[in-house]
DNA sequence: GATGAATGAGCCTTCATTCAT
DNA sequence: AATGAATGAAGGCTCATTCAT
């Protein structure tokens, strides 16, 4: 039972760049092919042995919680700061727009789910909308009738329009006209350049 | 797991049961398992040898197909008599409930969709729904600015919330507050009884 | 995630011929290698698809229980007619024996037993044992004072010479010598023509 | 299952030390999981770097003859004066607790041989053996029929007793029971406090 | 036609071994 | 000299698909 000769080793070194590098290509891959991608074409596409994957994280599940995290950072640091002009409006279209990123958020909600008893996939968004939601509705920006949970709603709603969308192109202008029917204050006109 | 289970080899003589078994068995495990479920956990179920099961169905996908053929199958009848008292509402209910019935469908429109060229998975409901919304909309039931298109957006959104609901008993009263969110003429009081 | 072409295919006709080709396949294999072998190295001595071997033992364990199964429906069926002139010295021989063919055999005890919860890998020695050792202390051949347990202790004992003795050309003599050391009567003199 | 949870990176001073612990470690896992664990398993349990091991041990088997050596080293000292009191019976007592102590040893043994071409694996029993038995003998506590090499095969018979007992508890009291059919010289009785 | 065993590609996972730090 | 991450071969297992009966 002897093993093996190999090629490249950059040592612990690349440990660092080698998590960020596998978060990248799962990104990437679970967007492209679907939450079900091999994960040895994880760690190849990541230019990174099997075992380091498996070091990393020990599941696909591992990946895919990462990668929420990952995003939920993301949302935390546009929240950070309610009162900066807007701010609610920004973290609004982000969260879209990391739906619109990641289709394949979808099954990984739903597998993710599946496989873990209870919580621990805990929706940070409440706690994420609050300040910035009041704030902007002080200042007449959104419906004082909108809750937290209306668009916490809202925002699976979205989801259910862009995994449906057949071709990918359009999926951003669906997701905007589904929001403009829910409520025209959480939709804006996609006018090219991203203009809110 | 099996669920229904038939004697032994019944000869070609079941030939039309066996296909009957295999979708009710198909559905069953797609709601209870999601759209991966083995081929053969299917056939198990349905009590049918692997063989028989390829020949009905040469793939995973035609299983799919022919379940959304049933469902719109079923919807058309709903549909044929547009002026039949009450035919909207019961015809709109009746696609919301199909949606909760099988919340593999979100999965299985997306693998349809990755899988298949183009058309094939036709979205027939517009047709459906075209002639017993004029009518609602003529009788005042339903707003004449939501156009079929809206509705078929909606029933996209609904399936957001359907698939991202942690506590599938939760399912349907989150859809329905999806759907009031929307137009509350989409939605209705679910009082214990399934009322209008 | 479509599969593959495959070459020949004997059909379920195969099936009982590909258990038993399994079955000697890893009767071979597991005295030749020791229990560890890869189970694929015993689906391809055996000629069978590894899927095949999976079907018919799903795990190791199953395989090396098959194996044990064998040997005891041989003993038993030796040790069936108690009063056959010879009954119990042969019997023993051939216990001898089996452990002579399967050096492993202590290895598959062993992880048997310690993968197994408890009873399930029973001896069955004591009762194949029990009517050939009474017949033969009537006639005089055996020493009254060996009960069936010391036998089964002194083949465990023949089971740790057997499976530390460095050369396998001297295991059998080696054996025969610790019988002795045990009891002359549970030994004999191994003149080349298996003679008792 | 980390027992000895040593600190961390203590730099090269604790060279020495690493061995030491390694094969603490060894010898723990060895008898607690079988020869076949995982030598990232021993490194762990150790509080010793994987590259640490490979320095001192470039195999498993390196590992598993620093045991024997350790254990021969242990019996040579109880064999260097012959003629104090009793010193056949507690060395070939320490000789059965050490089996006892490593029912690994027969897998580590076995795999040993089956691996090295010839020697190396030598069997130092005789050398050490020889002066006390001849004492005891001279002394009558022994009788003169046994010589050395019988009770080197006492001793494998011992190992197989050990390692087919089902219950670790008993492994002692079984082994005592066939040293006592082998001669009842080789035996003693355990009452409790390992009396001689 | 139905049946169910057979097949084998491919994925997940483990672990011996190397090597940058 | 120690550390621990990286590597990749290899083995277990699953499951889509075929095919003799």
């Amino acid at each position: 039972m002897p093993t093996t000769q190999r090629a490249t080793n950059r040592g612990p070194a690349a440990a660092g760049a080698n998590r960020r590098a596998l978060l990248d290509a799962a990104r990437r891959l679970f967007a492209e092919h679907g939450y079900e991608v091999p994960l040895s074409a994880v760690a190849r596409e990541a230019g990174v042995g099997q075992g380091s994957l498996y070091r990393h994280f020990p599941g696909r599940l591992d990946l895919a919680l990462a990668i929420f995290e990952d995003n939920y950072a993301e949302l935390e640091r546009l929240a950070a700061d309610p009162h900066a002009p807007g701010a609610f409006s920004q973290l609004w279209r982000r969260i879209i727009d990391q739906t619109l990123e990641s289709r394949a958020f979808v099954e990984m909600v739903v597998e993710a789910r599946r496989q873990l008893p209870d919580v621990k996939v805990v929706n940070r968004l409440p706690e994420i909308l609050e300040d910035p939601l009041r704030v902007a509705q002080a200042a007449g920006l959104i419906p004082r009738e909108l809750s937290v949970h209306d668009l916490i709603l809202a925002h699976r709603m979205i989801y259910g329009v862009i995994v449906t969308e057949t071709d990918p192109a359009l999926a951003r202008s669906s997701a905007l006209r589904a929001l403009a029917m829910v409520n025209p204050a959480l939709s804006w006109s996609d006018d090219e350049r991203d203009t809110a």
